[in-house]
DNA sequence: ACTATTACCGACCAAGTGGTCGGTCTTAGT
DNA sequence: ACTAAGACCGACCACTTGGTCGGTAATAGT
C-alpha cells in the first residue's frame, strides 16, 4: 500500500512533466529522455512505469487533460442559472488563464488534435472523446437555457455548441503570439455579441 | 536559362510534394527522406536546390502558402460590394474546399502556427506575417462595409477581423475528424447569424 | 573536340530516437 | 537475519535524423 503510493507519486510527477513538454515542444518532438532529464529519472523507471511513449500520452489524457476539461469548460457551465452568462463567464475566466501562460486544456486539446490528426489513430480517438463530452455539455446547456427561456427556441443547439467551440480554439491559436490579452478582449466582445443575436426576444412586442 | 528553367522545376517539385507532407504528417515528424523518396531523388539533390529543411520550409511558405492564402481567403473579400456577402461567400467556398480534402491554406496555416509556436521563431515569424496580412484585409473589408453602409458604424473593426479568424481557424479543426460537412452547414449558418447581427440596420424606423 | 558548369547521386557521419535488460539498492514481511 | 518484491539505474541496441562531400553524367559554350 505504501509501495503503492511512492508509485502513483512517481507516474504523476512524470505524467504532470510529461504534458508540460508535450504542450510546449509538441510530442514528437519530446524525447523520453527530455522529460526524464527534467526529472532526474532513468530511462529504467519510465519503462517500469509505462509501456510506452505513446501508452504514457494516453494516461496523460485520461488523468489530466480529461479532468482539467471538466474542470475550466464543461462543469462551469452545468448550472441552471442564465445559461449565456455561464457560458460567458466560463469563456472569459478560461481565456483569462491563458493569457497568463497556464495551460488552458481547451487548446491544449485543439493543439493536439492537430498534432495527431492523421498520424495515430488510437490517439486521435481519445482527443476525439474528450471534444465530444464538450460538445454534448454545451448542447445540453443551450437547450436547457431553450427550456428556461433564456435561449430563442428557434435556434440550433448543435450549430451554436460547434460555433462556440470553433470560435474559443480559433482565439486560442490567434492568441498565441500576437497581443493575447487585447485579442481575448476584442474577441469577448464580439462573443457577447453573438450571444445576444441568440438570445430569448423578451421584447416580442 | 534552360538550365535555370531545370532547376526552378525540381525545386517547385520538392516544395509542393514537401507542403504535402509536411501538411500531413507535421514538419518535425516528416525527414527530408520522406520527400526525397517520394520523388526519386537523392539527399545530393535536396541540399544542392536549398540550405537547410527550415530554409526550404520557409521558401515553401513563402513561395505557395502565401500566394494560396491571397487566392483563397483575401482577394475573393477585395471587391466593392456588399462586405459581408463577400466575407460569407469566401468562408463557404474555402470550407467546402477543405470538406473535399483538399489543402486549405486557411487552416494550414493555423495548423502550422501550432506546430513551430514556441519552437521556432524565425518560422514563427514568417508565419504571423500571413496572418496579419489576413487580418489587415479583413479589417479594411470591414471598413469598407461601413463606408458603403452595409455595416453598422458602431462595430469594432479589428474585433470583428479578429473574430471572424478565430471561428475560421477553429471550425477548420473542428472539421478534421468528425462531420466535415455537417459541421460546415452547421458553422455557416452561426456565422451568417452573427454577421447578420453587425449589418446597418437599414430599418431605423 | 574540349571544357566548365549544372544537376544530381549515394555512401557516410554524428547525434539523437524509442525501447531492452541485467543489475542494484531499499523496504516490508517473516 | 533472510528473503522477495518493488523501484530505479544506465549501458546498450537498432534505427532514423539532418547534413556533408567526393564523385559523375549530361549539356552548353567555345
Amino acid at each position: 500500500m505504501e509501495k503503492n503510493l511512492k508509485r502513483m507519486a512517481t507516474m504523476q510527477r512524470m505524467q504532470v512533466t510529461g504534458l508540460e513538454l508535450f504542450y510546449k515542444k509538441g510530442y514528437y518532438n519530446t524525447s523520453v529522455d527530455d522529460i526524464l532529464k527534467e526529472l532526474n529519472l532513468s530511462k529504467g523507471a519510465f519503462y517500469y512505469h509505462f509501456e510506452s511513449k505513446e501508452d504514457f500520452f494516453i494516461q496523460i489524457i485520461e488523468n489530466l487533460v480529461v479532468r482539467k476539461m471538466y474542470g475550466m469548460l464543461i462543469e462551469p457551465i452545468e448550472g441552471h442559472e442564465h445559461t449565456l452568462d455561464l457560458i460567458t463567464n466560463c469563456f472569459e475566466d478560461a481565456l483569462e488563464t491563458a493569457v497568463h501562460n497556464e495551460l488552458d486544456f481547451g487548446f491544449v486539446l485543439s493543439n493536439f488534435i492537430n498534432e495527431f490528426n492523421g498520424r495515430n489513430d488510437k490517439i486521435m480517438k481519445h482527443l476525439n472523446d474528450i471534444l465530444k463530452v464538450w460538445e454534448v455539455n454545451l448542447v445540453s446547456a443551450i437547450q436547457r437555457g431553450k427550456f428556461n427561456g433564456f435561449i430563442d427556441r428557434h435556434v440550433d443547439s448543435e450549430g451554436v455548441a460547434v460555433y462556440l467551440m470553433s470560435a474559443y480554439m480559433g482565439i486560442r491559436t490567434l492568441m498565441v503570439e500576437t497581443a493575447p490579452s487585447a485579442r481575448k478582449y476584442r474577441f469577448m466582445a464580439q462573443i457577447r455579441q453573438y450571444l445576444k443575436s441568440i438570445e430569448a426576444k423578451t421584447t416580442t412586442v
